[in-house]
DNA sequence: AGCGACAATGAGAATCATTCTCAAAATGAC
DNA sequence: GTCATTTTGAGAATGATTCTCATTGTCGCT
């Protein structure tokens, strides 16, 4: 083989499983070294789906994505969960999602969650949006008693898809 | 019996069920009528648990205190989160939630999830806040074509008792 | 008061996502 | 290589939620 391969043609070969950037990954190892966790190929494959999703998605869009068992995906997407690494999103219904935690991902984000068909969208806040929330939130402790670790702000509706075949 | 019968004898005999506002029965009445439901003994026992319940509760809590069988509760539920009069709550664990919808309830207001034990909180945003977000959200529609019917604002972090029994 | 049509109920079966189990395979240290 | 440890994966087990369907309750009508 080999003879006259493109690009395109290697790229056929593996239409599935994306690869995972330099980035995430100089920056995901030291989080797994902390819980003495490995950055075994499964685990790469569960990352670089996500960090090619650029939205929030379920396990079994993981499993499918990745290749990877879905017994295995999910105590994998666990793991990384607890290791901060992932983070885990309430979607509409149809099971929870997962995408990379803001840390290791672009930027801070919010989500559009359609409620019809569960699917969920990033979008971006305004500054003077995100400086009032965190004014707000943290006051939050001492009128409550409360321990903040973060804020969610989902937008629910229909997505443009929905919208249009719905009505 | 009913000889020297008091109040209080008569709160000990009922101590679960509690009884549904005469402003939610109004409130509701119509909501109900569009769907062509009747407001039965169990879907106003229903409703009690949820208005004097203060908080997203699961459906396990909504069918011990209301003691409506559970198969029940469940589709009670679906059916009234459907009419509008309920809204689903995404907690953190331990299943979904549910509360009496923003119309029906006092007041527009977010949520503390304890991501320990799972209990849900509700607590009021800032006039300034809740202003800025309306604004921002109103903005979606034309940027992404996203029929944004609500949002969610939900903080998380740990209950006052968790963080103090947890560390 | 009686009837008929339809809404509502409930016990248990069925389903579906998620977690658990445990033996086999991969990995890193020496 | 060899050992100790981590990771994996197929399927069983669990647990929440939904479905089924025969029964019961309700409303409108007479």
């Amino acid at each position: 083989m080999r003879t006259g391969g493109t690009l395109a043609d290697v790229a056929a070969d593996q239409p599935h499983p994306p690869v995972l950037s330099a980035g995430t990954v100089a920056a995901v190892l030291p989080a797994l070294a902390l819980r003495e966790m490995r950055l075994t190929p499964h685990r790469r494959a569960v990352l670089a789906v996500l960090e090619h999703g650029h939205r929030p998605l379920t396990t079994d869009e993981v499993a499918a994505e990745s290749a990877v068992p879905v017994s295995t995906v999910y105590r994998i997407l666990a793991e990384l969960v607890d290791a901060g690494v992932v983070a885990r999103v309430a979607g509409a219904a149809g099971g929870d999602r997962h995408e990379l935690a803001e840390a290791f991902s672009d930027h801070h984000h919010h989500h559009l969650v359609c409620t019809e068909c569960g699917i969920v969208t990033d979008f971006d806040p305004s500054p003077a949006l995100e400086r009032l929330i965190d004014k707000e939130v943290g006051a939050i402790l001492g009128a409550t008693g409360f321990e903040v670790s973060h804020h969610v702000f989902d937008v629910r509706g229909r997505c443009r898809d929905c919208a249009s075949a719905g009505a």
